[in-house]
RNA sequence: UCCUCUGUAGCUCAGCGGUAGAGCGGGUGGCUGUUAACCACUAGGUCGUUGGUUCGAAUCCAACCGGAGGAGCCA
C-alpha cells in the first residue's frame, strides 16, 4: 500500500477508506483501552489523530511506548472523528514502528525558544513553526518564478564564482585552492586572478537583459560583512530582475507589483501556515499583509524623505542630513510611523551610491530606489543603470575604478546601449515580512552567520 | 568592529554567600474519546570554561568561550 500524505487525508471531502500514512509522532495520549497518536508528516501544519486500540498487534510491546519524535507507518480506516477539534481521524488496523526516539528527544509540545531551536537546526523542521516557515519558503520560491515567467522574463543563472566586484555591494569571500594546508595565491591562482563568491549577479544580469530584454536571477549570494544583526546572513538568496528599455518609474512599479504578488500568493496558498504565524508569532500579521496587498506603497524622493524627517521633530540618535545615508531609525520612522505602510524612496545623492546608477539631469542625484517595509527596513534596492558610455566612464573614474576591470560592462554601452533598470530583493527578508518571523536565521534552513556554519 | 544583556536537569525557568529546586518531557502504575489530557510515584545536574576572593561560591571578581539584542554595513 502506498503512502498517502496527511494533508490529502485532512482535506478529503469523503472518507478515503483504508489507507496508509507515515510520519513522526508529535504526542500520544493513553487511555486504558487505546491511545491517541498525533501524527505529522510535514505535508501540512495539522496532525492526523490516530486511534490505536489496545488490541492491535504489538500494542503492549511497542505502540504504548511510542514517544514524541518516533517514526511510524500506520494503516487504517479514515473515519469521522467522534471527538471535537478535527473532522477526520484514522482508526488504525496496523502500526509499524519505523524508528523509536530516545528519551532526550529535544522537541516537545511546549514552546521552545527560537535560540534553542536554532541550535538543533537538524530537528527544528519537525516543529510546527519551522515546518510552516519552510513550506512558505518553498511556495514563495515558486511564486517568484510564476510572477516573472508569466510576464515573459527569462531565468538566468549568473555565476556564483566571479572575478568582478559589484562595487558597493559589500565585502566578499575569496575563493582559493588548497595544496594540503597551503593556500594558493598569485600565479598559482586557479582562475589566474583573484576570484570571489558573488555578492550580486547584477552586472552579469545586465548583459543578458541587453539581449533577452527581461530577465531575472534567483540564487545564493554571499557577503563577508561581520554583521551581527537579525537581518543579516553570510549566505542568502536574492532575486534580481533586470529589464531593458526600462526606466526608474517602471522599475519601482515592478518592485511594488512583485511584493504585492508574493504577499497575495502567500495569503491565498499558505493560509493555514500564515494563520499559525498570526496566532503565535505576530498578532497583526494577516491584517498587515492584506493591507500591503490592497493599498499602494507610498513613494517619496530622498529629498522629500529628508524634509519629512527634519520636519518630524523626532529626536533621532543620528541627525538627518542631506547627503548622508538614511539610518535604520530614519527608515523605520518613515515606514512605521509616518506612512505606516511600505514606501519607495528614490533619487538618492550620487555620492552615496555605486558607479553604475544612472545620473539624473540635476547632476547631483542618481535614479536609485529602495523599498522599505515596516519591521524590517530595506527589502528591495534597485536603480536605473547608466546607459550613456561617456557618463559611465566618468562615474568609474570618480569612484576610482579602472575601466579595464569593467571593459565588458562598458561594452554594453558601446554596442547598442539601451536604457535599463533592475533591482535586488532579499528572499529571506521577504520571508521575514510574509511570516512575521523576526530573525533571518529562522527563515533559512541552515543559516550561515559570522562565527557560525554548523550543520 | 563597537555597546548592552545572557549561560543552572532533555526543555522553560527559580535559587543570587551556608547540603541544587519546580513545571514540562522520560520511566512505572492508574484512568470515562483524549486535544499542551488528567492523577500518583520515580529517575535525572562537574550550575559554560579557567583562574581568583572566602572557613565556605551556582551565587562575588577577572579572563575566555557560546547565545541574544542594538549600531554600522547591506538584501
Amino acid at each position: 500500500m502506498s503512502r498517502t500524505s496527511i494533508v490529502k487525508v485532512l482535506k478529503s471531502e469523503s472518507s478515503p477508506g483504508e489507507i496508509q500514512v507515515k510520519g513522526w509522532v508529535r504526542t500520544k495520549r493513553d487511555s486504558k483501552a487505546f491511545s491517541f497518536i498525533e501524527l505529522n508528516d510535514g505535508s501540512c501544519l495539522a496532525n492526523l489523530q490516530i486511534v490505536a486500540d489496545a488490541t492491535l498487534d504489538g500494542y503492549e510491546e511497542n505502540i504504548v511506548h511510542l514517544t514524541t519524535g518516533a517514526s511510524v507507518a500506520v494503516t487504517g480506516n479514515v473515519v469521522e472523528s467522534q471527538g471535537k477539534g478535527q473532522r477526520w481521524e484514522m482508526q488504525a488496523t496496523a502500526i509499524e514502528v519505523l524508528g523509536t526516539a530516545d528519551e532526550d528527544f529535544p522537541l516537545q509540545k511546549k514552546g521552545h525558544s527560537m535560540e534553542f531551536l536554532r541550535s538543533i537546526a537538524h530537528l527544528r523542521p519537525r516543529s510546527n513553526l519551522f515546518g510552516a516557515v519552510f513550506r512558505v519558503r518553498s511556495r514563495m520560491a515558486l511564486a517568484i518564478h510564476q510572477f516573472f515567467q508569466d510576464q515573459g522574463f527569462v531565468y538566468v543563472h549568473t555565476p556564483i564564482i566571479t572575478a568582478s566586484d559589484c562595487e558597493g555591494a559589500g565585502e566578499m569571500f575569496r575563493v582559493v585552492t588548497m595544496n594540503g594546508d597551503e593556500i594558493k595565491l598569485g600565479d598559482d591562482e586557479f582562475f589566474g586572478k583573484p576570484s570571489y563568491l558573488t555578492v550580486s549577479g547584477q552586472l552579469e544580469g545586465e548583459t543578458f537583459a541587453c539581449a533577452l530584454s527581461d530577465i531575472y536571477t534567483f540564487g545564493p549570494t554571499f557577503r563577508a560583512e561581520n554583521s551581527h544583526t537579525s537581518r543579516h546572513a553570510s549566505e542568502f538568496w536574492m532575486i534580481e530582475p533586470e529589464m531593458a528599455f526600462c526606466d526608474l518609474e517602471r522599475d519601482m512599479d515592478m518592485a511594488e507589483a512583485m511584493v504585492k504578488y508574493l504577499v497575495s500568493d502567500a495569503l491565498e496558498n499558505c493560509a493555514d501556515d500564515l494563520a499559525f504565524f498570526g496566532k503565535f508569532v505576530d498578532k497583526g500579521l494577516i491584517e498587515r499583509l492584506e493591507f500591503v496587498r490592497d493599498r499602494p506603497f507610498a513613494r517619496v524622493s530622498y529629498t522629500e524623505a529628508v524634509e519629512l524627517l527634519t520636519a518630524s521633530g523626532q529626536g533621532f540618535e543620528y541627525p538627518v542630513e542631506y547627503g548622508h545615508n538614511l539610518q535604520s531609525e530614519h527608515e523605520r520612522y518613515l515606514t512605521e510611523t509616518q506612512f505606516k505602510c511600505p514606501i519607495t524612496v528614490y533619487n538618492y545623492p550620487a555620492d552615496i551610491k555605486p558607479f553604475y546608477m544612472r545620473k539624473n539631469d540635476d547632476g547631483k542625484t542618481v535614479a536609485a530606489m529602495d523599498v522599505l517595509v515596516p519591521g524590517i527596513g530595506e527589502i528591495v534596492g534597485g536603480s536605473q543603470r547608466e546607459e550613456r558610455v561617456d557618463v559611465l566612464r566618468a562615474n568609474l573614474e570618480e569612484h576610482g575604478l579602472s575601466e579595464e576591470d569593467y571593459d565588458w560592462y562598458v561594452d554594453l554601452r558601446r554596442f547598442g546601449t539601451v536604457p535599463h533598470a533592475g533591482f535586488g530583493l532579499g528572499f529571506e527578508r521577504l520571508l521575514m515580512f510574509v511570516t512575521g518571523v523576526q530573525n533571518i536565521r529562522d527563515v533559512i534552513p541552515f543559516p550561515r552567520t559570522p562565527g557560525s556554519a554548523d550543520f
